[in-house]
DNA sequence: GGTCTATACTTGAGTACGCAACCAATATAG
DNA sequence: CTATATTGGTTGCGTACTCAAGTATAGACC
C-alpha cells in the first residue's frame, strides 16, 4: 500500500526536484501537454490531478511564477481562465517526461517483468478513480 | 498510479477522520499493536511508516496528546524513548482496525475478484520498499 | 582515558496540500 | 425580468509533512 511513496520519492529526487518541480507540477504539465491547444480549465485539473480547487489554484500559481504556464481568458465563459503551457513549459515537459519515463521503466522493470507490469496496470485500472488518463504506466 | 489517493481519502473519511485520526496515525497504532510489548522506537516507526524522524516525532506528539500512546524510557540506551500503546490506544486500534479492514475489503472486493486481490498483493510486494510488514492487504 | 564518528531524537522554518467560506458569472425557474 | 441555484475560481487558516540544523548518548579506535 505504500509503494507509491517509495516510487514517488525516487522519481522526485532524481528528476523533478532538481528542476524545482513536484509530482503534481509535472503531472499538470503532462495533462496540459496532451490537452487540446495545450490548455485546460482549473476544474479539469482538479479532476485529473485529484486535488481540490484550492490546491490547483496554488499549483498553477507556482507554475506561472516559473514561467511554464500562463493564464488565457476564455471568451465563451467569463468564469473560466485557461491554464496554457508556455514554450518553456512545453520544452520542460518534453525533457522531463523522457527521463521520468526512463526512470519509471527502470524502477518497474527491475522489479517486475514485462508481463507483470501489464498485469499490474490492468489490476490498478480496475480500482475506483484510476482512470485511463493516468500519466504513468 | 493515483489509486491510493481515492482509496486513502475514502478510508479516512469513513472511519479515521471521525475519530480524529490520519492514515499514518492509524498505521502507527497498528504497528505498535503488532510489536513486542506494544512498543517501538522512533526509528522503527520511521522505517515502517516511511516518514522522516521529525514526522514521527510530531505524529507521536499527537497520539500522546490523544492519550493513545505514551513514552517509556529505554534503560539500555538512554537515547531511545519507546512509544507504547496505552489501554485507550489498544481499544482504538482494535475497534478502528475492524472497520478499516471491512472498508478495505469492500473497496477492493467490489472492484476486484478474490484472485485479483491476491495477484495485486503479490505484484505490489515485488516493488521496492513494499515490505511484508504492510498493514493493508 | 580522549577523541571521532554514528545513532536516536527534537526543533525551526518552509511547503503542499485540505476545508470552509467566499465572490463572480452562468443557467434555470417562476 | 427577477430570484435562486449551480459552476468556476480564489483566499484564509489549519495541518501533516520535509529538510536542515541542532543536542545527547553510544560505540570504536588510538
Amino acid at each position: 500500500m505504500r509503494a507509491h511513496t517509495v516510487l514517488r520519492r525516487e522519481l522526485e529526487a532524481e528528476v523533478l526536484t532538481p528542476r524545482g518541480l513536484t509530482i503534481n507540477d509535472f503531472e499538470a504539465l503532462m495533462h496540459l501537454f496532451k490537452a487540446f491547444e495545450s490548455r485546460l480549465r482549473r476544474v479539469d485539473l482538479v479532476e485529473l490531478l485529484m486535488l481540490t480547487p484550492s490546491g490547483v489554484t496554488r499549483l498553477l500559481d507556482g507554475l506561472q511564477e516559473a514561467g511554464l504556464v500562463e493564464n488565457v481568458q476564455c471568451t465563451d465563459d467569463a468564469r473560466v481562465t485557461w491554464a496554457r503551457l508556455t514554450q518553456d513549459g512545453l520544452e520542460t515537459v518534453q525533457c522531463v517526461g523522457a527521463s521520468h519515463m526512463k526512470r519509471l521503466q527502470s524502477l518497474f522493470g527491475d522489479a517486475l517483468s514485462q508481463d507483470e507490469v501489464i498485469q499490474l496496470t490492468e489490476l490498478l485500472g480496475k480500482l475506483p478513480g484510476v482512470g485511463a488518463g493516468s500519466c504513468v504506466g
